[in-house]
DNA sequence: GGCATAATTTTACGCGCGTAAAATTTATAT
DNA sequence: ATATAAATTTTACGCGCGTAAAATTATGCC
């Protein structure tokens, strides 16, 4: 960095010695310029550490190499956790990633993809909220911009699906509880914010007559996504009640099995797989706090890095010109066996 | 929305019927016309859904609307909650937000800087990695970005600081935990990512010291932002070794403390106030989770809202051209009682 | 060395909007 | 009604870059 200032891509090209243009090419594409090009300007580049304008390039361009990736709450962290990954794998790429969180609110997650359809954005990676999302805008939005739905299906909308097994999740870990101690029962919201609760239940409920037990699910209240206070509550409301039919609870998600540890342990309940223990608890996703629970959560985890590349790579792949029918890419979790059960 | 596609400002200023000047003026600020020419540009908006060009916008303008607001860690549920909320401080003063994570790293945290550089930000809301960070690079953008340091203080640099008081937090905390039981020890990094964590040790001391008495501070081993497994392992050999001096441990912050949860319940040590406990544990920093350890976490918590509310009022300020000398703002926490101490 | 091909340069235009200055209209006060 | 200020329109230019077409140059190959 030696030189006075770079104006713009006029003064880079003179200095550089190549014609504006060409520069231009460069920039958009770096393997696009003959290779003894290409050092000149990088050498250049070094000297003055130019970079173009990006509201310039992206108003002008066809294609930005914007990448919008939303998920349904950052602040829950298996969201901002795979958000982070796909992050890394879009800039690994050569797109510019935004992060947008719909905060939970289907009318945020509208405003978030008005927000992104101003971007112009190359493609999206997208986390539908699920029940509660504006179908109608989702299948508008995706009818528009090249989006690739993870995590959590809306029909046949976007480019492709890409995210978890979520019957494979549940066969798996009921399949370890029911072969470890008593057959659990499923402990569940109600009205589950997310689609995947109810493959869970029915998977569950395959997966106890499959090994010829009598299936019982405790659907409790509450709405939102604060799950763990919901699962604290209805956890409260079904210890007092009796309602587990078990000493096995196998929760539709982490976050509600960790309300679900809380109300244990409020009510003095010991939980775990030892003789002290009264019941045994598991989860299912893998939440980054899991290990850390008291005791430590026994969890089927999603794949998060396989996930995340599937669905980055899928997405790029589509924006670069590949176009492949409508699919649904489901993968498996991994058993993580804990204290907890 | 009827009416065909409206392809630019031009062909919505014809047809609401106002010049385009006009409407550009309106969209930079909509109180800046007549209130007659705002009601009949905001009809034909319900008739075309028309929406200016960012790119084209941001290009010529001298000031965009965007802010950027940065994070150490996203993935730790106090940041995304406090990002969250001025993220919607953010869009309900007209300002576009674009959130980024430094992710622990202080070579990312300087991309991150390099990435906002470029979008033009009228401002920016940066909490810094703290100590890992880059100063220079930190400056040098201060220098040339309006930006409010919020949640962890360097130097003082930027526009001004907004933080919780940290001297506060602990002195209140520790006071309360001398109250009700043993004089607390106090458990922290040896080498905190975060400058708080300095303040908070000292502080510990000064209160112990006015008390009467004698303090005793572990200063555990680990870097990185992985703070719960860090408590964990640092905990267990606290434990092992005896190095806990009293039954009251104050954590310096509530991630390290659930990680010494864990790592209590991975001994068999029962933590909380009751008389079949062992010891007392609390935290600092009101945590979302820390409502759901095991025991439930006694803290003391960041006022989210105030500091959110007084960081970004102070950035909009500034950006609205009221010059103030740099200033620094720590907010009082609230003790959140809890069973754990 | 000559030729086909690829890469680069030249030239020229346009994207959608901000903005400034002067002319004109409208609102407000007297 | 008139003067004055404020808002709006007209006109015109420029921002920094993408992109297209044609002309030129470089490269690889026999």
């Amino acid at each position: 960095m030696t030189g006075g200032k770079i104006r713009n891509m006029e003064e880079f090209a003179r200095v550089s010695g190549i014609s504006r243009p060409t520069v231009s090419k460069y920039f958009n594409d770096p393997g696009s310029v003959r290779s003894s090009t290409r050092a000149r300007i990088e050498a250049a580049l070094e000297q003055h550490d130019y970079r173009p304008n990006i509201y310039a390039m992206n108003q002008n361009r066809k294609l930005t190499k914007n990448v919008g990736v939303v998920v349904p709450l950052l602040s829950d962290p298996y969201f901002a956790e795979i958000a982070r990954n796909l992050e890394q794998r879009c800039i690994a790429a050569g797109y510019r990633p935004t992060l947008f969180s719909s905060h939970g609110d289907p009318a945020f997650e509208v405003e978030v993809l008005e927000t992104l359809r101003s971007l112009k954005p190359a493609g999206v990676l997208l986390a539908p909220l699920g029940r509660a999302s504006d179908r109608q805008a989702l299948e508008k939005f995706c009818s528009d911009v090249p989006t690739l739905i993870f995590d959590s299906s809306v029909d046949e909308i976007g480019l492709a699906f890409v995210g978890s097994d979520n019957f494979q999740f549940t066969a798996h870990i009921t399949d370890y509880l029911c072969r470890t101690g008593e057959p659990p029962c499923f402990f569940e919201m109600k009205t589950p914010a997310n689609p995947n609760a109810h493959r869970r239940r029915q998977s569950y409920l395959n997966a106890m007559q499959e090994f010829g037990h009598t299936p019982h699910v405790i659907s409790i209240d509450g709405e939102g996504w604060g799950f763990e206070e919901i699962g604290r509550l209805g956890g409260h409301e079904a210890l007092q009640k009796g309602s587990f039919s078990t000493n096995t609870i196998l929760c539709s998600n982490d976050r509600l099995a960790i309300g679900l540890l809380t109300a244990c342990y409020e009510k003095n309940i010991r939980v775990g797989r030892g003789d002290d223990c009264a019941i045994r608890v598991a989860g299912q996703d893998g939440h980054p706090h899991s290990r850390y629970t008291c005791p430590p959560l026994t969890t089927i985890s999603h794949n998060y890095d396989a996930v995340s590349q599937t669905a980055a790579e899928a997405l790029f792949t589509a924006i670069e010109g590949q176009v492949s029918p409508w699919k649904s890419t489901r993968l498996e979790g991994k058993l993580i066996l804990r204290d907890s059960a």
